[in-house]
RNA sequence: GGGCGUAUAGCUCAGCUUGGUUAGAGCGCUUCCCUGAUAAGGAAGAGGUCCCAGGUUCAAGUCCUGGUACGCCCA
């Protein structure tokens, strides 16, 4: 059946329109499900959606993940693959709750616990569906094709179950434990604070910083100096009712030292002078590990300590102390600092903490019993000035974390939480990020590998509500008795009832409680939730509800590892972690084989898009503007996807010129002119074999660009493929169309055949990254020519080179015709010799005349405007100057250290003669230091210059040269091809279509008159004239002439 | 404080893996050319301490060491 022509594509296009119709198309002809529809059956390309939280609108930055994320689906699914993607939403975790908490203008916990946990959470489940709703339209505009219509949600009961499942698994290896944790600490809200929220509540205050005197109790140093103590330095007088220990770094130096007043403390020699004065005297000095063990006195006995073997109330040794404040002996309370604490537990020390959840002193102790912490800090400072132990009081200015809510001062804070042992699984996650490629691959020994090198074990618990519930059920008799709970059904099982459909957040799974035949006491779920990042590295097997869900074991198995999975490079230690952790503590293997890791989009101005900059750029604006290709292509293509990068309006402008536009209008001329002749692709052309040779060498280029392209993208280099592809289009455009230009007004079927397999395959490539234009492209351009062609580019088949059409070598010479072309052109423009006036030849070095050969000559004599194409050896010696330097390159890896005497022999040496041995037998003599070395072709690299009379642009080893002689002839057809240029441009003005032909009258005198008349036919046929008539004056052309008074000539033009 | 990354023209970025002759492209600017698809194209010009300091080497933008600034992550 006789394919149809092809459809219209006019010159100018609205990209964003033609977006919104492609959309329009896709979903009518469900496109994106009959690509799974069709590769169903083909072996899979797995890709895990790392999924967005859902707790605010998405920015601009979300856009260049899901670029990623659908480029290379794309691709694989052409080059075969069956990849499913299935959406995915992080719906738990503190953002959302904040969010929420903001909305409802609560300022902490207990305004959540007022307005009861149950309402508060369906508040949260509420936000996070209407943000989804936005994130799915931004992901429909930019041309993401992901399932959005059967997501994963974490915060759905088999989700929440596969969740538990996890940790069931975990806790029956014994790596799920309890433990303390310090951590900032609202005592008013009774929560624990994220760095981020961290991060929003610093604020300067005024703390009372003391130096206090700890006495020391016994050994040698006291023995020699009666009377000594310690100095310590603290800015939390709180803090020293705790006291634990005392801390000193090994590695410094220590002295006593007698004050003025005769008074013997130690401190760091470095901080001598400025805390005792520069009257102090050192009397010994010791190195800080013979401090460590030294026993002293500590400042408040207002608690008891359990009995214990460790070294309660000693010095210690620890790397953290420095000399930059302070005194060099820090006091340890690890209740009280994360540093303290895991130095305090490293001796075995016990953790004592009299400050209850609220912020206060237990009742019970003397002299701050009841009292808020920081309100303690007056009266004690006080106590230890009564008892003389106070050395110093100074307030001291510093930026201390406050609640971002209600501005009370942290507490750094031990509190029970539960641990994931990621610890003992080290050299496991090691192992498997030895098999994972990253790209970049700098992260999985960088960033990466120095994060698990460093790996502590996995905070798990929250004391929040909006998250998936610890599933620890504890026997309230016996603390150590705990039960995992790993599903609803188990549940149901152990409590005799039906919870198959309780919603398993909180507050209603917290109201579950059981009791077991033959346990005493009553089993209560602990009140914590779990960390969201849990949650999102479940997502392998959660996304399934995998092993609960019937039929999720086949999903699970058929659909793990994942073969790709791409996130910004904050994720390293967010979702990169958690998904291999996750599997690798499971299942004892990792989840992805592949991982790409991008670096920020930034604004423009360089700095992180935010409200407070007013910087932001907003994702759908921007593809009103731009359109989502321009925003695609930027996100893909321009500068490197692995570092930040800066995206802004004249960046997007420039893809759309340079590429997109570019692009289009190629396929709007071909398809112009093939309308025009009537031409279709069913009409064929002659084999590739027969065609001219910029027709080879479009098919050879067209090749090398699928080779390039898939060997980019193979490697996830987007911007690699971009780059060919950019200069692709520029070569297709601004070579190839404009050299060919005639045979496409004239309809050769070589030139048609040729561009519009060239376009196909273009299409195609392009296709991933910018699938609206080729879309538009392929329903108008190849569908309706081929009626094998499928019915769209996104099901089309990803190009394989194709070696029949290659051409070796030729586009070697097509580059060496255009440096010619682009040299004679310098040439022209320093001769002041415009391109309309025609020469009589141009000369160039004999290599590149040879290696050209007769059809690229006469390629750049057009492009040149010269009549001949000559060599410049055979232009005669006495034209010609050679000059020959080194190939520094070559000479260094057989000359070493004599590399530059060799090159200055070659400088030195008689250029002409050394061209001529080069040529004649392919090596030369050249004396090097009075001695003879041979040096060949490679080693030289030999110039041609002419002299006298000609015009000579020279570089790079290539020269060319225009001959600057004028005769009448010459100058005559100068002339008429002005007046071409003059007539064509009447004829645009007059609005007349390209193939309208003419009538022309004219009148001239002198040398133009000359010219149209020497070249009267070939001016008539070039500008389609039927008839070319010369009048006697210009009065006989009427009132419609056109004059052009700077070259002599009016015309009058009519349609024919 | 630690780890990692980045630093090249007024701006946005290539080049660095594998050292080599005069460090490139695009945008913007100046002058000129060309134009029968194009929002285009071409030539020339102005514009560079390739962040700084050492080192290796016949030769360093490229490799090594140290530093500075910025970014990300973590304390």
């Amino acid at each position: 059946m006789a394919a149809q022509g092809y459809r219209p594509v006019p010159a100018h296009v609205d990209l964003p329109q033609l977006e919104r119709e492609v959309l329009a198309l896709w979903k009518d002809e469900r496109t994106f499900e009959r690509t799974l529809e069709a590769s169903a059956d083909a072996p899979r390309w797995t890709f895990y959606e790392g999924p967005p939280t859902a707790n605010g609108v998405p920015g601009t930055h979300h856009v260049e993940a899901r670029v990623f994320k659908d480029v290379f689906p794309r691709f694989k699914t052409m080059q075969g693959h069956l990849v499913e993607r299935k959406a995915g939403w992080d719906c738990h975790g503190l953002p959302v709750e904040i969010a929420v908490e903001k909305e409802l203008g609560f300022s902490g916990k207990p305004d959540i616990e007022a307005f009861g946990i149950a309402e508060f959470n369906a508040r949260c489940r509420e936000a996070v569906q209407r943000n989804v709703g936005q994130f799915e339209q931004m992901t429909e505009r930019m041309g993401y094709w992901v399932d959005t219509d059967s997501p994963y949600r974490t915060m759905d009961s088999s989700y929440v179950q596969s969740v538990w499942w996890a940790l069931g698994q975990i806790h029956a290896k014994g790596l799920l434990v309890e433990s303390h944790r310090v951590a900032p600490y609202c005592p008013r809200c009774g929560t624990a604070l994220s760095d981020h929220e961290l991060a929003q509540g610093y604020e300067t205050v005024v703390d009372p910083s003391v130096y206090v005197r700890f006495p020391v109790a016994s050994g040698d140093l006291l023995a020699r100096h009666a009377g000594l103590a310690l100095l310590v330095w603290t800015t939390t007088p709180w803090t020293l009712v705790s006291n634990t220990a005392c801390a000193v770094n090994p590695d410094v130096a220590y002295v006593v030292a007698r004050t003025a007043d005769g008074e013997l403390l130690v401190v760091a020699e470095a901080l001598r002078e400025r805390v005792l004065g520069e009257d102090s005297e050192v009397l010994e000095t010791v190195a800080g590990r013979d401090l460590v063990g030294t026993p002293y006195v500590r400042p408040f006995d207002l608690l008891t300590f359990p009995e214990t073997d460790a070294p309660v109330h000693t010095v210690l040794a620890a790397d953290f102390v420095t000399t930059e404040d302070g005194s060099g002996v820090v006091h340890e309370a690890p209740a009280f600092g994360a540093d303290d604490l895991e130095l305090c537990r490293s001796y075995g020390l016990p953790v004592v903490n009299p400050i209850g959840p609220d912020g206060t002193f237990d009742a019970s102790l003397p002299l701050v019993g009841g009292a808020f912490f920081k309100k303690a800090d007056e009266v004690l400072v006080a106590d230890l000035d009564a008892r003389g132990l106070l050395f110093r009081h100074v307030p001291y200015e510093h930026s201390y974390p406050h609640c971002w809510r209600c501005h009370t001062p942290l507490m750094y804070y031990a509190q029970p939480a539960w641990y994931v042992r990621t610890t003992a699984a080290k050299d496991a996650l090691m192992r498997e990020n030895a098999d994972t490629n990253w790209f970049p691959e700098t992260i999985q020994w960088g960033r990466y590998g120095d994060w698990l090198e460093n790996n502590v074990d996995w905070a798990l618990s929250r004391n929040r509500y909006w998250g998936t519930p610890l599933p620890i059920w504890r026997n309230e008799d016996d603390p150590s008795d705990v039960v995992v709970v790993e599903s609803l059904a188990q549940l149901s099982e152990l409590t005799g009832r039906d919870l198959a459909d309780l919603d398993p957040h909180r507050p209603f799974i917290d109201e579950v409680t059981f009791t077991r035949d033959g346990v005493a006491g009553t089993y209560r779920r602990v009140p914590e939730v779990i960390d969201a990042w849990f949650d999102s590295g479940s997502m392998p097997f959660a996304q399934w509800g995998y092993p609960h869900a019937p039929g999720s074991d086949v999903e699970f198995e058929r659909a793990f590892p994942a073969q790709y999975i791409c996130e910004a490079i904050d994720q390293t230690r967010g979702w990169f972690y958690s998904l291999m952790a996750v599997s690798t503590l499971v299942f004892d293997r990792s989840s992805y084989e592949n991982v790409v890791c991008l670096g920020h989009i930034l604004a423009e101005d360089g700095r992180k898009m935010s409200k407070h900059l007013g910087n932001i750029l907003l994702p759908m604006p921007l593809m009103d503007e731009h359109g989502a290709d321009a925003v695609r292509w930027f996100m893909a293509a321009s500068g490197s996807p692995w570092s930040a990068r800066r995206i802004g309006h004249t960046a997007l402008q420039e893809i759309v010129r340079k590429v997109l536009l570019t692009y289009w209008n190629t396929v709007a001329f071909h398809v112009l002119y093939a309308r025009s002749a009537g031409w279709t692709p069913s009409d064929g052309g002659p084999p590739l074999a027969e065609r001219p040779v910029l027709d080879r060498w479009l098919a050879d280029r067209t090749q090398a660009l699928v080779g390039d392209v898939t060997a980019a993208l193979e490697r996830f280099e987007t911007q690699r493929a971009g780059a060919a592809i950019a200069a692709f289009v520029d070569d297709l455009s601004n070579w190839y169309v404009r050299r060919s230009r005639r045979r496409f007004w004239a309809g050769d079927p070589a030139a048609l055949t040729t561009l519009h397999e060239s376009i196909e395959v273009l299409t195609r490539l392009m296709a991933p990254m910018v699938p609206f234009t080729t879309e538009r492209i392929w329903q108008d351009v190849v569908r309706p020519v081929d009626d094998t062609a499928p019915d769209s580019v996104h099901l089309s088949s990803w190009p394989v080179v194709d070696g029949s059409q290659l051409s070796e070598g030729l586009d070697a010479s097509v580059s060496l015709a255009r440096r010619v072309t682009e040299l004679g052109r310098a040439a022209r423009a320093e001769a002041k010799v415009r391109t309309r006036q025609p020469l009589r030849r141009a000369l160039v070095g004999s290599g590149a005349w040879a290696r050209l050969g007769e059809e690229l000559r006469a390629e750049v004599c057009a492009e040149l405007n010269v009549q001949a194409l000559e060599s410049l050896g055979d232009a005669g010696g006495d034209l010609v100057d050679h000059s020959a330097k080194g190939n520094f390159r070559a000479l260094g890896k057989k000359h070493g250290k004599r590399t530059p005497v060799v090159a200055a022999a070659i400088a030195e040496a008689d250029a002409a003669a050394l061209a001529a041995a080069l040529a004649a037998d392919g090596r030369a003599v050249v004396v090097v230091e009075g001695e003879d070395v041979e040096v060949d072709a490679d080693d030289v690299i030999v110039a041609e210059r002419p002299r006298e009379g000609w015009s000579v642009v020279n570089d790079q080893g290539e020269t060319v040269a225009l001959d600057l002689d004028l005769d009448d002839d010459l100058v005559r057809a100068g002339h008429a091809r002005e007046a071409v240029r003059a007539l064509q441009e009447a004829r645009k003005n007059a609005g007349l279509e390209v193939s309208d032909r003419i009538v022309v009258r004219w009148h001239a005198t002198g040398p133009v008159g000359e010219g149209l008349r020497a070249h009267g036919a070939e001016v008539a046929e070039e500008v389609l004239a039927t008839s070319f008539e010369e009048v006697a004056s210009p009065d006989d052309l009427g009132a419609d002439a056109v004059t052009d008074d700077d070259l002599g000539v009016a015309f009058v033009l009519v349609r024919a």
